[in-house]
DNA sequence: CCCCCCCC
């Protein structure tokens, strides 16, 4: 097997000049600085002819190296490359190496081929500099920085196209220009904390290479908050480059830049077309019915869903989650210290207790017409205090569902949905609440009002000509706290076909069934008395009761219902359990009624459960499978019931008439 | 130098 590599190359890349795609063999490697996400490594390559060592490979490569699928004598194409001048006066150009196939192995070459003679500087002046573009390939040029001659990368190249790729950017150069796309603007923010109080913007950018955050400060923010618009195309340059937290940002970048007091930016308005806009993955409302919201998932998620992100956040769980959280990060291989799950589970577990876990969030772009929007809403966040504002906007699309989009802050304030304008967004949170589905924005969701699309267009004529008056499902419908309602309604062989409970939350649905049996004993209890705490007492049988989760006794109590129930319908039938409220609705009298008769007449307590059986209600479940000694169970919890609607209910019963015979009625 | 993404 012989390699043929693209000798004379490093010359022409070294003088500044293009080459697609050389050829090159690896000779050595060197790490030269930093460790974790600062570390980089120095290459010794060959084009055959000359060795260069002054390379570097691109941190996101660094693994090839690590793995040793890099190994000495590999020969590699470089897919992509930019050279850059480190030291403006003394011209030390070097050559980085950002995407590269590896050819042939190392092991495989086992060799250093040719006799490659090391490059110099010297060798940059020499006279012979034949930039004659070597037979390319593959036409397309790669996007190299052009000829620099003696220039400097200075202020003066703004308007020229000397410009750098995005993901060449590193804090190791700082001589570079970027022409980048603003894709998303935060509102500024300020910050007051033991380090000191500010402001600050942020704005996401891209070019065809990749995106980076950037921040401004202070000064920089108040410089350049007007100036930057979203989707406008700006050359930037002299920004400080700093490793990126992943913890805090989606965007594909090790690194996110940090405007200075020497940050030169200027719009470009001649060819700005070059550089991409932001590209939107639509899903169909429809189809975001069956999406996966956020959620904890088992191995093999990321075939499930699409649109999913890992990120690492600080989130809010109750107790009761939290085993199965560590037992979800263990089977998706994330990491928790025992310290910090101990603190987890010493907070009193009535209290929503802050963890830090692997938390699937998932994110989705859509587009559709916004058929009403709700008031602005103030409201304090329970978890730090903050007063928010929110407004839910309800989107409609050609698939003829409808889903609640929640827009934050300033975004929410000046939102006017009166001209019922097309919205865009790319990567809204989707979440569930009470089994049904609706979107949120994050600060990274990109929002468009009205962008000029072609499904921009395509919707405005849809809704325009019929859309706005056509029958909508509403996947963010509430069915939840009073049941029934506009939630499609499933049997329990369908429930059972469609594996309802399977999931690690559970499912919610609902069902039209009657009682069959109430199971009278101990459907009452003496509660504690506390607001929070349901726990049942024990009787100290001295006037006393004493609360085991409170640690103390009360002379006190209130009456709450725990009712197990069976719930029939034609196609099978499901053990339930009703927590108070649900029993109340249910038995038609409050815990507090139904604890006097239990005291004082057991004749109307026997009555009241035998007079419920073979009641029909619309039921809302919450079902999920779960394991007793070794036996997986459907434990189902009645969420409400409510008395049937006859003119609902026909009107569902003729809609599946008519789905299953194709007869108009 | 921020790092919140919330509520029913």
């Amino acid at each position: 097997m012989s390699y043929k590599l693209s000798e004379g190359a490093l010359e022409v890349i070294m003088n500044g000049g293009r080459y697609d795609k050389p050829v090159m063999q690896i000779l050595g490697n060197k790490k030269i600085q930093g460790s974790g996400a600062n570390e980089r490594f120095r290459l010794l390559v060959s084009d055959g002819k000359h060795s260069l060592s002054f390379a570097m490979l691109a941190t996101q490569l660094n693994d090839k190296l690590k793995t040793g699928e890099l190994s000495d004598y590999s020969v590699v194409q470089v897919d992509r490359f930019i050279t850059s001048i480190i030291k403006p006066n003394a011209e030390k150009r070097v050559m980085i190496l950002l995407e590269i196939t590896i050819l042939a192995p190392g092991s495989e070459v086992g060799k250093k081929l040719g006799n490659p003679q090391t490059w110099t500087e010297d060798s940059a002046h020499a006279p012979s500099q034949a930039v004659t573009p070597a037979p390319q390939a593959n036409p397309r040029p790669a996007p190299i920085v052009k000829p620099t001659s003696n220039q400097q990368l200075d202020s003066s190249m703004l308007s020229s196209q000397m410009t750098h790729p995005i993901a060449s950017l590193s804090p190791y150069q700082n001589k570079w220009v970027i022409k980048a796309r603003v894709m998303n603007k935060s509102a500024i923010r300020t910050w007051s904390n033991a380090r000191g109080e500010g402001k600050l913007f942020s704005m996401d950018l891209c070019d065809d290479s990749g995106e980076i955050r950037a921040t401004a400060f202070k000064n920089e923010c108040d410089k350049f908050y007007d100036m930057i618009e979203v989707d406008k195309v700006y050359y930037i340059s002299r920004c400080i480059l700093k490793p990126a937290n992943k913890q805090f940002t989606s965007l594909k970048n090790d690194y996110e830049m940090t405007f200075t007091a020497d940050t030169v930016v200027s719009e470009c308005v001649e060819d700005a077309s070059t550089v991409p806009s932001v590209k939107f993955d639509f899903v169909p409302i429809s189809e975001i019915a069956n999406r996966s919201p956020d959620s904890l998932l088992g191995p093999g998620f990321e075939s499930q869903c699409t649109n999913v992100f890992f990120e690492f956040q600080f989130t809010y769980v109750h107790l009761s989650d939290v085993l199965t959280v560590k037992e979800n990060m263990q089977r998706c291989n994330l990491h928790i210290s025992e310290k910090k799950f101990k603190d987890m589970c010493d907070v009193n577990p009535h209290v929503a207790c802050r963890v830090d876990y692997g938390l699937i969030t998932s994110k989705v772009d859509m587009i559709g017409v916004c058929k009403s929007a709700a008031d602005v809403q103030e409201l304090t966040a329970k978890s730090t205090g903050r007063l928010l504002k929110k407004r839910e906007v309800t989107l409609v699309d050609s698939s003829g569902a409808a889903i609640t989009l929640t827009l934050w802050g300033n975004e929410a304030e000046k939102f006017d949905g009166s001209t019922n304008p097309v919205i865009a967004a790319k990567g809204a949170r989707l979440t569930e609440f009470n089994g049904s589905k609706s979107l949120s924005c994050l600060s990274s969701t990109m929002v468009r009002l009205n962008p000029d699309l072609p499904e921009t267009h395509r919707l405005r004529g849809w809704y325009d000509n019929g859309g706005a008056d056509c029958d909508i499902v509403n996947i963010s419908a509430r069915s939840g706290a009073y049941g029934g309602g506009s939630g499609e309604w499933v049997t329990f062989a369908e429930a059972e076909a469609r594996q309802l409970g399977a999931g690690e939350r559970g499912d919610y649905f609902c069902l039209l069934g009657a009682l069959t049996f109430t199971f009278s004993d101990n459907a009452v209890y003496k509660a504690c008395p506390q607001e929070q705490c349901n726990k049942k007492l024990i009787d100290q049988e001295n006037g006393l009761y004493r609360c085991e989760k409170c640690n103390r006794e009360y002379p006190n109590y209130k009456y709450r219902l725990l009712l197990g129930a069976n719930v029939s319908d034609p196609t099978g039938d499901q053990r339930v359990t009703a927590f108070n409220e649900a029993a109340e609705s249910i038995l038609g009298k409050t815990a507090a009624e139904i604890g006097q008769m239990f005291e004082y007449d057991k004749a109307a307590y026997s009555q009241l459960f035998e007079e419920v059986k073979f009641k029909t209600f619309v039921f809302k479940f919450r079902t999920k499978m779960e394991t007793y000694s070794d036996e997986a169970r459907l434990k189902t919890i009645v969420m409400s019931a409510t008395p049937v609607d006859y003119k609902d209910a026909n009107a569902r019963l003729v809609k599946s008439i008519k789905a299953l015979s194709g007869v108009e009625l």
